[in-house]
DNA sequence: CCGCGCTTTGCATACGTATGCAGATTTTCA
DNA sequence: TGAAAATCTGCATACGTATGCAAAGCGCGG
């Protein structure tokens, strides 16, 4: 059976259930004011020609396209991964969808921003550390909601949404100290990344306290990425077997597992007796078996569902959010990389 | 300074620079005939009025959006996310973009194409092992492209790319069997996706060939995941232990991952001495040093370039391939999880 | 039987851009 | 210099759907 090359269209359907093409369209939208039977038999026609409503068409009247841009700065990084999947995921529940955008190193955050706009999305969920400024300030001078998943901009009244990365910081400091960590060091992120910055913060902050001064700390960049972390792991070894640190936070657990890879094949440090290693996130990899890591969990459902809210797709009028900064609790998860208490 | 409520339009545009309506539209395409001065003073007053081209309107009348959706099954499998950034980045390279739809367990076939109808995508990248027979029809009656990534559908004649997957089954059991393996097992995916099915039979065809009788191949099912595989393992090494498996094919890395760890956690076996283990896809974690994985690398660039070619995205006139299943050979990455040959 | 209110329907138009066509302008060549 | 060719421009319309408005149909109470 040959189909029409033509689509069908809602004139197609309205001539065959014998109504106006206003009826056809009020058939597929809810709350329109359409009597049972009408709709019943527009809706018989539209399955004899296979017809499907274009949403693209309907977007320019509405001006809503149900479709939401998501940035994501690093595909590389099971966290952000799994964060685009619970966004994907919650979106589809209400009916949009993810237009993705992935940023690649030499990306011009002006190229990605006019993209975004050209397709006309409801809304932007940011979730790349660079170029956050630029891009922002042209998706709110557009009226198109934009908010900032795990970090923010301290000039800038975009709203944000993130994990309280400062008091996480502490939860590690804690969980060390508590351990019987005494020689501290930390293997950091992105140096421009407020996430990085402010778990180091945190957790600095919460060893200064219990007298630890932060020149005592250990510090390596591991730029974000395994082989990063596993290069900077190696540079704070580096030095006499009696000065070698005991407790080690790496700021997010794609870099612990690299830390933890290269000290255990190339140093044969023992995990967790001869050092103790924390994260941050809770990606899936951190519980598997090879590593079971330490970390802080972030709640990254909650963040979805409030960062979505922020932008409030719903509702008739577009609202955006201003100088919104949304800090949720992450809760420390308890593994085998760090020694039992009073062990 | 407040801006417009209004988002500025060709018209807007064209009332600063002077000039027609068409005039605005033909300065934003590159092959439309219009004199070089005149584009200048328009694209100049378009900058101005922060004017950006409504690209869903324009998809109205080119009756092409540049999206093209790509349908993920598994998003736990790096694999698949490693193929969706490669699919993003080669389409955002075109000027296109990924409209991403991640299928839930209880998902619908007919629920999610209708949704990638509705959108009147340009083409359709399916990744998704479930449901595949009902969405190709769908895609197909309607004119949309679709191609089927590492999957194919026997009775059906939708285009599909993928790697060799009888051959890299093939592989493995070469590599194996220099190795020195002699009891042969398996951890198989879905049971209803030919990925695993071909890598079965590839690797039950190799060793028969070698005089290894298939009813003697322990097999176990992963079910594709993390998890399941590390339930399957144990089940695997469920005997007296003079009867363990010495050789172990996981049909994916991911599976692999899974056993190695709970093989090596709670029975304590060493890999590669008491147990030879391979893989198939060669995902990034696969090459970590907690698990250095012997496994087939698919050619994913390679594979995504020839999907993204059989959509035909270019050309003016919409081409739907039929009947293709090109097989792009993987190729064997020896890591350390087999034993030198000969050692 | 009349008038009021409620529901349902169709008409007409708007959304923002692309493009065939014809007219206008410039260039080319004899 | 004139005519033909080439280039450029604007007009008008099409793409597929949503919705304000008014008209029509209906039920109900007086």
């Amino acid at each position: 059976m040959m189909k029409s090359r033509r689509r069908a269209t809602s004139f197609d359907v309205a001539a065959l259930a014998g109504v106006s093409q206003s009826a056809v369209s009020r058939a597929f939208s809810p709350q329109s004011s359409i009597a049972a039977d009408t709709r019943a038999r527009v809706l018989d026609a539209a399955r004899k020609l296979d017809y499907v409503p274009n949403r693209i068409a309907s977007s320019l009247t509405t001006r809503r396209t149900n479709i939401v841009a998501v940035i994501v700065g690093d595909m590389a990084n099971p966290f952000y991964v799994q964060a685009l999947h619970c966004i994907g995921r919650s979106l589809q529940a209400q009916g949009r969808q993810v237009l993705l955008f992935t940023l690649d190193r030499d990306a011009s955050a002006d190229d990605v921003m006019r993209r975004v706009l050209q397709y006309q999305v409801d809304g932007v969920v940011l979730t790349s550390a660079r170029l956050s400024m630029r891009m922002t300030g042209r998706s709110l001078d557009r009226g198109v909601p934009i908010v900032l998943f795990n970090r923010y901009i301290p000039g800038h009244d975009a709203a944000c949404v993130r994990c309280d990365n400062v008091h996480g910081g502490g939860l590690i400091a804690s969980a060390l100290l508590a351990a019987g960590g005494r020689r501290f060091a930390m293997i950091t992120g992105d140096p421009g990344a407020t996430t990085s910055q402010d778990r180091v913060r945190g957790f600095v902050t919460h060893l200064a306290q219990a007298g630890v001064a932060p020149e005592d700390i250990a510090e390596a960049c591991g730029h974000s990425t395994y082989e990063g972390a596993a290069a900077a792991a190696l540079a704070l070894f580096d030095r006499p077997r009696r000065d070698w640190p005991d407790a080690l936070f790496c700021i997010n657990d794609i870099m612990a597992l690299g830390a933890m890879d290269v000290l255990r094949a190339r140093l044969g440090i023992a995990i967790p007796d001869a050092l103790q290693v924390a994260g941050f996130d809770d990606i899936p990899q951190a519980a598997h078996l090879s590593y079971r890591l330490t970390t802080v969990a972030q709640p990254v459902d909650a963040m979805v569902a409030e960062a979505l809210a922020l932008l409030h797709l719903d509702g008739p009028a577009r609202h955006i959010e201003r100088a919104i900064d949304r800090a949720l609790p992450g809760h420390l998860v308890v593994r085998a990389t760090l020694r039992p208490p009073g062990g």
